[in-house]
DNA sequence: AAATATGTTTTGATAATTCAAAATAAACTA
DNA sequence: TAGTTTATTTTGAATTATCAAAACATATTT
């Protein structure tokens, strides 16, 4: 019948693994994806045949997996669903940024189409979540993107933060706090591979030194005018 | 851990059934309960007396199922979760009052008090639904309630709509197209027991005829001034 | 009381999701 | 190439929630 919450979430993470790729044809390695789920190798193994048997994956033995087109479509209205709520937790509920995915990891699976709609139109048609994340159209299309990060954007350049590309609370309230959120625009000063260090210089001049694995979770685009 | 949704769903039910009854005491029939829940008999039986391992209810084999104190708590925080999402779906998305039952029915499960925290600031800290429910207090508390019905208050005397206690969708459809929903000033014209009917003049004198059980589901209070 | 009807419980099975541990394959190292 | 490490799959078992049908208990009727 209908996909339980436990297929929603396979697609999903395969989803988000494969398109984090450029190509986006990457099979994903079945460790990789039970990492993610907090599950046994064994049980992703035999969750991810089940899903091939349905025409979701395409599953190679000791390869991976990778989504087929209704597979990708499914994950995308999946993932549609999480980010119009997690906007919405915060837009109209007042929830904050770093509270609101876990919060939506849950609501995705029991909001219908009719809800997510009234959602949507209530916020406008909305593109993008609260971190910055892309929200697929109702048929699963997502605009594609390809942003530099603030490891790989030219020094010096003003620079709009476009998206966040990490859930974790923690990371988020310190992005908070540092005035980093999406929306802001700042320039790298400094880049210092030996430090693992990259400085942001950002609203009111404030200096802000971010290790480069982190700089690299924040993507953003050249701040024109 | 925490109870499932199916537990959930099997305390809520419990709960409506017992505290249907004046008394609140009754033992609840197993039959009964799978009936509601659409279960087979021999499912709810399993299922309770799981329940009664877990402490939530009390279980007399051939007589029934009862909820003991921690089960009534937990039954009316499941409650206070339905019902808040379901006036906050009125409300606050703009959905009609037949449809958002179905709705919160699934939502109830997966938001958190935080978001039914914020949902109740929200509103107002509400004491009842679209139906005319109560909503419970964070402690499982509701305020008692005993109104008569369109069948039992006084003839020609006039009173206000206060609760339906059907959730039928086609059912309350026709209430609204009645102007019978809660808020609604009318009185009792005729009652014909003979006739199964019972006429009521309502809004602009319009005057509608319902048959007897219909006018048992629909509480009522006297109308002041 | 015996017979019947109704409601409830037991039993044996199934599907979905999961784990731990054993077996196996692939990749890397020397 | 042989040996070792790492990743993946298989196997056997557990859990939760369910059903159908057989067995049983209670209540009602004659």
């Amino acid at each position: 019948m209908f996909p339980s919450s436990t297929v929603e979430n396979y697609l999903k993470t395969i989803y988000k693994v494969q398109s984090a790729e450029s190509d986006g044809e990457r099979l994903v390695a079945m460790g990789q994806l039970a990492h993610i789920l907090g599950v046994a190798p064994g049980t992703a193994t035999t969750m991810v045949k089940a899903l091939a048997e349905s025409g979701l994956v395409t599953y190679e033995p000791y390869a991976g997996v990778r989504l087929t087109a209704p597979g990708l479509k499914l994950a995308a209205l999946v993932l549609r669903r999480h980010r119009l709520m997690e906007l919405f937790l915060v837009q109209v509920l007042g929830m904050s940024w770093d509270e609101v995915h876990d919060e939506a990891e849950r609501l995705e699976h029991a909001a219908s189409d009719r809800v997510i709609d009234r959602i949507d139109a209530m916020l406008g048609k909305p593109s993008a979540d609260p971190h910055g994340d892309p929200i697929p159209d109702p048929e699963g299309a997502v605009s594609a993107q390809n942003y530099p990060t603030l490891l790989t954007c030219p020094v010096g350049a003003p620079v709009v933060v476009i998206r966040v590309t990490d859930q974790d609370a923690e990371f988020l309230r310190f992005l908070e706090s540092s005035d980093l959120k999406p929306g802001q625009v700042v320039h790298v000063e400094v880049r210092d591979s030996a430090a693992d260090q990259v400085v942001v210089r950002g609203k009111n001049d404030r200096q802000i030194m971010i290790g480069m694995r982190s700089a690299a979770k924040l993507q953003v685009a050249p701040a024109d005018a």
